[in-house]
DNA sequence: TCTGGGGTCCTCTGCCCT
DNA sequence: TCTGAGGGCAGAGGACCC
């Protein structure tokens, strides 16, 4: 689709950029014989889901987030590799370094997806259309990456407009896409109104069958719909929020610098577990974890959040706000494995993991009445020095005596339980967890 | 032998305080 | 002293996104 845009003064022009099957595109650059079939990146462990699939792939039905079992039923041929987080991450911070050419207003979505505010570009770079051109050219140069680019008047339409942009998998195989879709401003209705509500921000499988009850399948349907009737079916704030979309109006601005507020790793077990004892060096390693991220962006949080999932798939999740934020992971710990040990676990744990919120920037109140006053500032020294060393050295260098004798943690494991009989690495900790190095 | 990991936002409920 | 209303907050869970 081409449209003329002009480089106009005073428009809003959101560029929304998404990388093609991003992981899997990655992969193929290292291993350039496996171009052309079907490769699937994740779902590699007996509990683990897609990750990323090739086009060539989801030519079989196979797609994201899809469990393993059924990508490798569907899809026998398909080579699964395991994913390299670490590795994409450094391919993504190019990519946002390159975008950041463009304009200075870049917001990550993801490893694989960023809104670009091209409004004062206009007059340096041309108008809209041709600076989302110019982009896939330079990343194709680059990085040898393919995007897709939607370009439109907010951040709502652009991605949207992206999805009109991308290649497609059909029963014949991939079909290439446009690279470049523009909504133009004055056309956004006409655009939105014939797509499905599931195209909508927020409309996932719940919200789609509460609407589809109203007998509204198009975003057309939404739009004219009863605010009355939307409201009391799917609450009135998402009302709210559905019904601006509808109409095309979304004035989020493009924010750079979103700063996160919560932290949390969690892990699915290859099997579940039952003995309160198998679940605490999991818990010690993921509070430690958090807490070292909470130290790595110089803030402290004040609540702790434990979620634990049976075997049942039944999810249950406790938090506990303390009287002082905090950054050491002895403190997540133990109120982390406070709220575990009032859970039943002998039904069998398949995941448990650890959360942060509530940050504060504040110095953290001294404690009073807990022993030695200078106690507290030398295990804040001591947790950056860890923090210093693995920066330097690695995670697997220092860890908590409790975790001592382990086998270390491989760098990242994201889309799957670990095999059985691996155990896992962790971090700096304080009262009965000594450090070994 | 189906369902990961890391997030955000919203709603509902219960409790405490005024 | 009891009761009810209302606000603020914490906690739990659901829905959604990539």
């Amino acid at each position: 689709m081409t449209i003329r845009t002009q480089p106009d003064v005073g428009s809003r022009w959101i560029l929304h950029v998404d990388m093609d099957a991003f992981f899997v595109s990655v992969e193929l650059l290292r291993r350039p014989e496996l171009r052309g079939r079907p490769v699937v990146v994740g779902g590699a462990g007996r509990r683990g889901v897609v990750a990323a699939a090739s086009y060539e792939a989801r030519s079989y039905g196979v797609h994201s987030a899809m469990p393993s079992a059924i990508a490798r039923r569907r899809c026998p041929a398909a080579v699964f590799l395991p994913g390299d987080h670490p590795h994409y991450s450094k391919v993504s911070a190019r990519l946002m370094t390159l975008f950041a050419e463009v304009t200075p207003l870049v917001e990550p979505l993801s490893l694989d997806e960023a809104f670009l505010d091209v409004s004062g570009a206009g007059r340096r770079l041309g108008a809209p259309d041709q600076i989302a051109r110019g982009l896939r050219a330079r990343v194709r140069a680059a990085e040898g990456l393919s995007c897709s680019i939607g370009v439109a008047p907010n951040k709502f339409l652009a991605k949207l407009a992206t999805n009109s942009a991308k290649p497609r998998a059909s029963r014949a195989g991939p079909v290439e896409g446009t690279g470049v879709h523009v909504v133009s401003a004055g056309g956004e209705l006409d655009y939105l109104h014939p797509l499905s509500i599931r195209a909508l921000w927020g409309v996932g499988p719940s919200t789609h069958e509460k609407l589809g009850r109203l007998g509204i399948v198009t975003v057309g349907d939404l739009a004219v719909a009863s605010p009355d009737r939307l409201a009391a079916a799917v609450g009135a704030g998402v009302a709210e929020h559905l019904r601006a979309l509808a109409h095309g109006r979304d004035d989020r601005p493009v924010e750079p610098e979103r700063a996160p507020k919560s932290i949390s790793h969690e892990e699915t077990f290859a099997a579940d577990r039952r003995e309160l004892e198998e679940l605490r060096p999991e818990v010690v390693r993921q509070a430690h974890a958090v807490a070292a991220r909470l130290r790595a962006a110089s803030v402290r949080a004040r609540t702790v959040q434990l979620k634990v999932r049976y075997g049942d798939f039944t999810t249950v999740t406790r938090s506990t706000t303390m009287r002082c934020p905090s950054d050491r992971g002895t403190e997540v710990v133990e109120v982390a494995w406070s709220m575990l040990a009032q859970l039943p676990v002998d039904r069998g744990v398949r995941l448990v993991g650890v959360g942060v919120s509530g940050f504060e920037d504040e110095p953290a109140q001294l404690e009073l009445g807990l022993g030695d006053e200078h106690g507290s500032e030398q295990w804040d020294a001591a947790n950056h020095a860890v923090d210093e060393i693995r920066g330097r050295f690695g995670d697997e260098v220092i860890g908590p005596a409790r975790l001592a004798g382990r086998q270390q943690r491989a760098p990242s494991a994201p889309w799957g339980p670990e095999s059985p009989g691996t155990g896992h690495g962790g971090e700096i900790t304080g009262s009965d967890e000594s450090h070994q190095v």
